[in-house]
DNA sequence: CTGAAAGCGCTAACAT
DNA sequence: ATGTTAGCGCTTTCAG
């Protein structure tokens, strides 16, 4: 491997030229910038990057700590993440954590011992802790969760808002006996939702049942077996707003199965985007999220803290929207 | 930032022993040992992981280079990757390439600046140039697609193997004029799936037909185009082999737009796993890839490829397996 | 503006 | 088995 000094001995300058030359960090004779370069291009020269990130003491990586990629959510996320990073000049260390806590502290502990410059990380919970790498000055940016005690920038979605709007829309569809499935209580997202579902309902004068709602898990066999225990116990109900993607498929499912018919006998609208659900029949009513575009901005709030380790913290809310289509739409 | 010598000095070792003890390269005396991680414990040591890269000229990141992790091909294949590396003690780094040369080559180059250990990539296209890799002795392998001139390790699945599983099912179900949607002539996977639909209505003995080949590519306009000309220029078909996934959609959503009814007037089945595709209605036949199953094995090659970079190349290849749904069975 | 020299934190060779 | 020493390749003082 060819190093600093094989350049700077080829181009007849001292290897401080050649670092400020490649670095654009100081004035050089425009004489001996072009030695550099053409030593540069002759001998092939390539910086080694380990050698800079250790003497800079800073890497150009980042980590991004999602439960899963395989989550459709996660996976646009994720992209928006790594094209903001590219655009920056950061590569990015893909984490899945399974919302695994011994998963998501060694993969910390990896962003810590690699020097990483920065993480975003979906917190697995509020007991998720990012102390050590608050300690050791690495900008943190959380996604989709708040941390409970910590002061970081973070990237949220207005889940309130967007609950409402789906119940909203429910409700405005004619539907009375809203029931909703959402996730545990530990989770910020699912009580959030929860709690749109229950403002909406207030607004119409709808009264409240808590007979109607039920806490699951947030994947599929959750949204399955919330939908199966609706229905054998006989709850009475027209309509059901679920909490996520993954529910809404197994929700979905469940009543498919039981021969349940959709919309007329149950209306159903779901929070977040599945792939390609225009093509189910019927086809889902859904609240989408902008993933993509939180990805990109949380890109974007990791590199300013970056650069300006101390701004004060910002908190980001984006909005949800509305896609009305057939689950929805009663004779 | 703590460092070895800290620890030495407060273990009252050398920083030679320290090194040791942590990286159980050599045997060192247990009381020593104790001692050393003690004083890890005591005062909070981190290895920098940065300085070891620099100084083993190795490090514990592999780059893996995708066209899109949003095409569920990849999200399940990249997660095998993760999965497969963290086993290992490695890093993925996610490189969305868009089948864009430029972007493949900024990587490629990335990777080698930063010393990764290795590179998993599903080429662009047959031109891809890793020569520099392969000169740098970064370890290699392809997934998905091999590379013409240059010999590394492979995975692979055999396409042709299940185009004609594909095609078969749907001669089996007593479909005649079977139609065949595939990928750019430049891609070795187009080719190997159209040569399994081809070889599949010689053995039935039915006539093949160039007007019922369409090269599209391999995206979701793709599939729509194709099918939208294969319907406009009045082609007498009663099936359709799609060659991808996101293909199928769109030929799909044309058939759908049409009101042409599947099964019935038309049977479709789809090469490439579609995520909850059996919500769709028609439920979607198709042949799956082992994609998960492709990560894994491509981790295992890397990581043998790394311990002993002399053997001899391997090319892997797996099988695909049938899913008869509702769009191939026809009343 | 340019060069010399030191050192980022670790591990591998060598010596004991 | 342990310690000493050198050096991975770069950037950043510090002098000049």
């Amino acid at each position: 491997m060819l190093k600093i000094q094989d350049v700077a001995r080829h181009a007849g300058v001292s290897a401080a030229t050649v670092s400020r030359v490649l670095n654009g960090r100081a004035t050089v004779n425009p004489e001996l910038a072009a030695r550099v370069h053409a030593a540069v291009v002759e001998l092939g020269y390539r910086p080694n990057g380990v050698a800079r990130n250790l003497r800079r003491r800073q890497t150009t990586l980042w980590a991004v700590l999602v439960s899963d990629v395989g989550n459709p959510f996660f996976t646009s996320l994720v992209r928006g993440v790594e094209d903001g990073g590219r655009q920056f000049g950061y590569s990015v260390v893909l984490c899945n954590t399974d919302e695994n806590r011994a998963r998501e502290a060694e993969y910390i502990a990896v962003a810590l011992a690699d020097n990483m410059a920065g993480i975003i990380i979906s917190p697995a919970d509020d007991a998720t802790d990012i102390s050590a790498l608050v300690a050791a000055g690495t900008a943190v940016v959380t996604i989709d969760r708040e941390l409970a005690d910590t002061d970081v920038d973070a990237v949220l979605v207005d889940n309130e808002k967007g609950a409402e709007q789906a119940t909203t829309h429910l409700l405005d569809s004619g539907y009375r006996r809203i029931a909703c499935i959402t996730g545990p209580r530990r989770m910020s997202t699912a009580m959030e939702r929860l709690r749109g579902y229950q403002r909406a309902l207030k607004s119409f004068g709808v009264p409240q049942d808590r007979a109607l709602i039920r806490h699951a898990d947030f994947r599929e066999d959750g949204g399955y077996s919330a939908m199966a225990s609706l229905l054998d116990e006989g709850v009475d109900f027209d309509a059901v707003f679920v909490a996520n993607n993954l529910m809404t498929v197994g929700a979905v499912e469940c009543l498919t199965e039981r021969e349940v018919t959709v919309p007329d006998q149950v209306g159903v609208i779901g929070f977040d985007d599945i792939p390609w659900a225009r093509l189910f029949r019927p086809s889902l009513s859904y609240v989408s999220q902008p993933t993509y575009e939180l990805g990109r901005a949380a890109a974007q709030l990791l590199a300013d803290r970056i650069d300006n380790p101390n701004r004060p913290t910002t908190r980001m809310v984006l909005q949800t929207e509305l896609h009305p289509r057939e689950s929805t739409r009663r004779k």
